[in-house]
DNA sequence: CGTCACTACCTCAGTTAACGAGGTACTGGG
DNA sequence: CCCAGTACCTCGTTAACTGAGGTAGTGACG
């Protein structure tokens, strides 16, 4: 049961993103998007892959979610990262680099440095 | 027909790292899934992602594979790089750098952050 | 001689989560 | 009135990984 297995790492980096956007302060999902869009340069986190991710969040109490009532606009449900959920992303980003440093290591091929792909 | 999309690439490393172990030569299945797992420290390719994967790359024209009869053990299937294997790796390591790149923004959290406070 | 371990290949049912295409509902502009 | 934008959501389809098998050969143990 536990959260970001090794097998989902490879397709589900969709909740490393959402924690990690969640982590300074609350969002609303619609938000969470643009957010994602706008730090990542080609990132698209699409909507239909955006809210079932914030519910199995919320329902693992990772998040923690609250509708506001729109003023000009459709009402808004904002997520809060839970306790439970900064150790999750403790747990997520270390489990990321771990994935990317391993997956460098057979996919470098010829002696490459690895440095340059971060120093961007 | 867009071999590693991004949507792929998420769940999708296999054969960006079967394509790796084969660049510099040939080698066979149950071999390429040990270099792997030697290479990559954690990386467990398990046998029933490597073998579809394996013939989802011949098919596209990546791999060509041939039996050589095995000599004190079964047969084996060797599997070399095509010219437009090698076209396919050089784009599958450019996507998954790009990726890796473009997750780390939006993953990294605030400026500097990641090894500097709570360290592990 | 049976069976165990190892190599080496393969398949299948089940699961997970992304994708595209929808749908609801409210606001404001042409 | 309809369209665009915000904001939420769901559904059917698709991709591909997982775990659990199955085949078949070799060599070693007792």
């Amino acid at each position: 049961m536990s959260p970001l297995r090794r097998s989902q790492l490879l397709k589900g980096t969709t909740e490393l993103l959402i924690l990690s956007v969640l982590e300074d302060e609350p969002h609303h999902g619609y938000e969470i998007a643009q957010l994602i869009r706008d730090r990542g340069v080609g990132l698209a986190l699409s909507e239909s892959a955006l809210y079932p991710a914030l519910h199995r969040l919320e329902a693992r109490g990772a998040l923690s979610g609250s509708w506001e009532e729109g003023r000009g606009g459709p009402r808004r449900r904002y997520y809060t990262l839970t306790e439970s959920g900064r150790g999750l992303l403790v747990d997520a980003r270390r489990e990321w680099d771990r994935f990317v440093t391993e997956v460098g290591s057979v996919a470098a091929g010829a002696p490459r440095t690895v440095t340059e792909v971060r120093s961007a």
